[in-house]
DNA sequence: AGCGATGTTCGCCG
DNA sequence: TCGGCGAACATCGC
């Protein structure tokens, strides 16, 4: 599940692993994972092969779900990858171990193998020369674990869009989708339908808080719900499934296109009560 | 066998 | 202008 926690760890595995070593080839299965400027897809294909092969990564940076690579290039180069809903890396040795669903593969001159995984093709994965134009470009708000408390005020203040949907719009904050914009709103106790202006100034600064600490502890758990705190929602977040705390059955309700699992004894609807 | 799924983009509607 | 909604994208697992 590739939000911020989970690019976050991935960002820090191929930190460990694949940078300063020069790559000597590159296999792309899915060539749709590269956008393409003009319809022909083969010349972006050559045109990244050209951009990769006989570098090496050098370092990374994360911003919200996105990830970026600088290569030792002439200028500044860097390699960015979306993960998409079902995306990840993998780094390996013998070519028995590469993953099902591997669609772009690194080669390194130590013999390792870097495979970027996609179950489900939706991702991608491109060359630029600037991360804060390509944020830009992309329209992404502040990275969620950047966004400080009277940035976050402002953008709940007078706000008649629901708290979920906010807190997974990527343009106005950066790396939230559904499972950790749930697991939120369970910590927050807030209603995933709740409108942001019918939050009042002390509970925007808790769910603010929230936010912060959900991020960073499933960060340190290394983004796998089976680390995660006994009270977390995830691990439990499907059908048939109970509020880790009160042990209510959870509900679950659409929001926006997608559908929020929540608490109904714990996530009280405004007004209720 | 059909439906739902962690993501983004785009177009339509009130 | 803002926000909600749904389709499209690809494809697998339940």
């Amino acid at each position: 599940m590739p939000e911020l926690p989970d690019v976050e760890v991935m960002r820090r595995y191929l930190q460990s692993t694949a940078l300063h070593q020069e790559i000597t080839d590159l296999e792309v299965g899915a060539a749709r994972l590269i956008p393409d400027e003009e319809t022909n897809q083969d010349p972006t294909v050559k045109q990244l092969k050209a951009d990769i092969i006989g570098r090496s990564f050098e370092s990374s940076r994360r911003h919200g779900k996105w990830l970026f690579i600088r290569m030792n290039s002439e200028g500044e180069k860097f390699l960015v990858f979306h993960f998409g809903m079902t995306g990840g890396l993998n780094y390996f040795k013998d070519m028995d171990d590469e993953p099902e669903y591997t669609q772009v593969l690194f080669h390194f001159k130590n013999g390792y193998q870097l495979a970027y995984i996609s179950q489900r093709k939706l991702g991608e994965l491109e060359i630029i020369d600037g991360v804060e134009k390509f944020v830009d470009q992309k329209k992404l708000g502040p990275d969620a674990l950047d966004l400080s408390l009277e940035e976050f005020k402002i953008l709940c203040e007078g706000r008649h869009a629901m708290v979920k949907t906010t807190l997974m719009d990527q343009s106005k904050i950066a790396g939230i989708g559904n499972v950790y914009s749930d697991e939120i709103l369970f910590q927050a106790k807030i209603y995933p339908r709740t409108q942001c202006d019918q939050l009042g100034g002390d509970k925007i600064e808790e769910l603010y808080h929230t936010m912060k600490d959900v991020l960073q502890t499933a960060i340190d758990r290394q983004a796998d719900p089976e680390q995660f705190p006994q009270d977390f929602i995830t691990p439990h977040r499907h059908k048939g499934g109970h509020c880790p705390i009160c042990g209510e059955a959870l509900k679950r309700v659409q929001v926006g296109s997608r559908h929020a699992y929540y608490c109904p004894n714990r996530q009280e609807k405004k007004g209720k009560h």
